[in-house]
DNA sequence: ATGTATATAGACAGACCGGTCTATCTAACA
DNA sequence: TGTTAGATAGACCGGTCTGTCTATATACAT
């Protein structure tokens, strides 16, 4: 296991930057969380931008498998599916340790679009909502991507609101919203 | 004009942590660009954080100020004043100044719900609500609590995505899905 | 004219942060 | 056994941040 040091970085780096902040996480606090001396994150990182960056990357992988574990699990038919996403939202929102969207924060703690920080909170965003727009064609939405796009602003909502006001109310909501897009969107919805 | 330095520290500091972030923006920053003292600053605040405060209020007050102005202006029926919301969005995107609400960045950047920061970010949130409540009650809303959530999921969304992916694209989105929504919820769309 | 309130510039302290460097230790492999 | 790669602790540097302090200037009311 060649590269555990550095995974226990880049797991340690998406907590305490998710919890706390990427311009308020000090590199000091992850390595002592992780146990990990300074010589070692920077043999293994070129600066913390770069571990913002790794674990960035690592939680967008990580957010669609999720998110693509779940709806398998759900079964059912396409429209099961696409609400399955809002039940994963419940779950996420109700786990202690939920403190937000790290992409989200990480486009709020570096607003210059041009940053590559930036743009990876972007590009997560956009794969999002390319998977989503799968699951509204399987669905049979006649414009898959209008319905993606609706369910996006949705879950986005969903998760702001869970962060600022607390509690999981919010996935419910957003899950009766999904509900009435999905219904109006699809042209006949199939027999559940 | 007595107030008249504390005023534009003010303005300032909304201009600047709205754009930069809280964390991200020094004191010297806003002092250099409002030119202003430091020792004028702390004449009139205790502290960063009383600053910041500060700014909250003003900028809540001025949101809510100008979505009820938007609403007023649009006129016609309940409706229409419910979908002017998203019409202020959308010219709010569209502002090169736009980066972003300056109450999920707070909420963002100081993450413990026990900080006063956060308290105020939530309060703006919830202050917003009951807005929208009221306008979904004129519009005819059975459950008004209910579509007021659910518009504010769009919102919030709405903002989110424009502050992470740009374009005002989202503010559109959000308005047809709003469209479509409010027709659900009321149960006779009043003759337009 | 004088006193008071408020403004200014700028030095300063104490803390923290990102990143570098050194010196030491451990473990695997020849 | 000796070598090499990678890990560790911790000192250290330069810079930045919040907040305090001093010394000076301005405006206004008496």
């Amino acid at each position: 296991m060649p590269a555990s040091r550095r995974d226990d970085l880049v797991e340690t780096a998406i907590e305490l930057f998710t919890a706390r902040g990427y311009r308020a996480t000090g590199i000091d606090a992850i390595l002592a969380k992780a146990g990990v001396a300074k010589m070692t994150l920077y043999n293994n990182f070129e600066s913390k931008e770069a571990l913002i960056l790794a674990a960035l990357k690592r939680g967008d992988e990580r957010t669609r498998q999720r998110f693509a574990e779940e709806i398998a699990k759900a079964g059912g038919s396409a429209r099961d599916k696409l609400l399955a996403v809002f039940g994963r939202l419940e779950s996420w929102f109700s786990e202690p340790a939920f403190n937000g969207c790290m992409f989200q924060k990480a486009a709020a703690d570096y607003p210059d679009a041009q940053d590559p920080i930036h743009a990876m909170a972007a590009e997560h965003k956009r794969l999002l909502r390319i998977f989503l727009e799968g699951l509204a064609r399987e669905a049979g939405a006649p414009d898959p991507a209008e319905l993606a796009a609706q369910l996006q602003l949705l879950i986005d909502g969903a998760i702001s609101q869970a962060q600022i006001c607390g509690g999981s109310e919010a996935a419910v909501e957003a899950r009766r919203a999904a509900d009435i897009l999905i219904a109006t969107a699809v042209p006949r919805p199939e027999s559940s």
